[in-house]
DNA sequence: TTTCGTATGTACCATAGGTTACCAATTTCA
DNA sequence: TGAAATTGGTAACCTATGGTACATACGAAA
């Protein structure tokens, strides 16, 4: 009981609970706790679901599995994460993933009826609810309004605004090396340089192994509305 | 009066509510009733955000205005529509677009705590709002599905896969023409064309002017994996 | 039927960027 | 310090697709 009320205290929807609080919110409601063996099928795509899931323990991985076989790992969910929370109050209630433990795992269940009860006895579950499928909204605006862009300078430039905004100046550290670098840009690593070094004949930009100093910031917003 | 109950109804956030609900509802909140001019504007990116607005008469619209004045409108939005639903349970307060009045229009504002009164006092309403949020989050991911496709051989296989869940039939009836389908798919006519053709020469499907025979149904699957 | 307008296919070129291979510079480790 | 491994830049090549212009075919109206 002590993983899962460690794990539960991590857990993004019951931020700002404390131990006694979650405590009696779990009293009354009812809830699941199932045990996945390593490899072992939580659910695959097409699924019905109608509980949201809380990793206790081990490790759960998020899948897109094609007709061909082929897996791609979307994500890795650790312990006091959640998933299917928004096919719960969707439309749509099968699971559009396939659910796989990467490792021995545990995994504590609540079904709508308890999560509603939760929401509407709990200000603050709600409030961390609500901010949870809030924010992975603005994640994923920002995702699609990144991968709307069309050439690789306008990535490029969309990189270098977001971390002048994080950094406000001019000359950018760049922690990532060029191989990072064009992973997270999704471009080939000679296509990155080949541009960064036109952009810098250009007069955008000066770089360096691990620095990026703006030349021209107007010019590089310019570039993201061309 | 009258106008704004019309809307209340049709709004999303109120569904399966009937009048009577909704007017009790609105006794127990606050809400502001402000009206705009034509081309008047309701906030600009950055501007602070506290408050959802559901529009009861006219037409909003959503921009994203740059820095270099160019406006790009990404929605609009008509009588009983919500906007700032997720801003307010998100960690940032904050506009991310400009809003602006396309028409003489009315917009009803609630605060987030008259939000959250609502959403804990009426099941229904709470409903509702998750609802909103999770069916966006759901038609984001697909458009980001859509949009990380690469090649448009497979925006043209994911277009044809889509269009055979919904018609559950080899031979597909396209409502659209050239221009349409390719400006859907945002592709040139031309390119479109080209590959239809391609595709059509290596066996994959058989098109007319509107329709589309499926030939090879695994191969076209194939091809959203390479 | 003829004619005009629109939808569609075709052809051609330009270009961005993927792909690969290679070399130089830098780092790492013995 | 020297050798091997890693990293970054360079170059050559190729393909997909955008852009444009044009031809053809079809459908509606006269």
């Amino acid at each position: 009981m002590d993983a899962l009320m460690n794990a539960l205290t991590k857990c993004i929807l019951f931020k700002n609970l404390d131990e006694t609080q979650i405590a009696f919110l779990m009293r009354a409601v009812e809830y699941q706790l199932e045990t996945y063996a390593k490899s072992e099928t939580l659910a695959i795509e097409g699924d019905p679901c109608d509980r949201i899931g809380v990793v206790i323990t081990g490790k759960i991985e998020l899948q897109n599995i094609c007709p061909s076989g082929k897996v791609m790992t979307l994500t890795q969910l650790e312990s006091g994460m959640v998933f299917g929370e928004a096919i719960l109050f969707s439309g749509k209630h099968t699971y559009p993933i396939t659910i796989t433990a990467a490792a021995k795992s545990e995994v504590l269940f609540f079904r709508k009826k308890d999560v509603v009860h939760m929401l509407s006895h709990h200000p603050m579950v709600l409030e961390n609810y609500m901010s949870l499928l809030s924010n992975r909204l603005f994640m994923l605006n920002s995702k699609l309004k990144t991968l709307s862009l069309e050439t690789l300078r306008q990535k490029l430039a969309d990189f270098i605004l977001k971390e002048y905004k994080m950094q406000k100046k001019l000359t950018l550290d760049i922690k990532m090396n060029r191989k990072e670098m064009s992973e997270h840009l999704s471009v080939q690593r000679p296509s990155l340089s080949r541009e960064l070094i036109h952009m810098q004949e250009e007069g955008y930009v000066e770089f360096g192994k691990h620095t990026i100093t703006i030349l021209d910031l107007e010019a590089l917003e310019a570039l993201l509305f061309e």
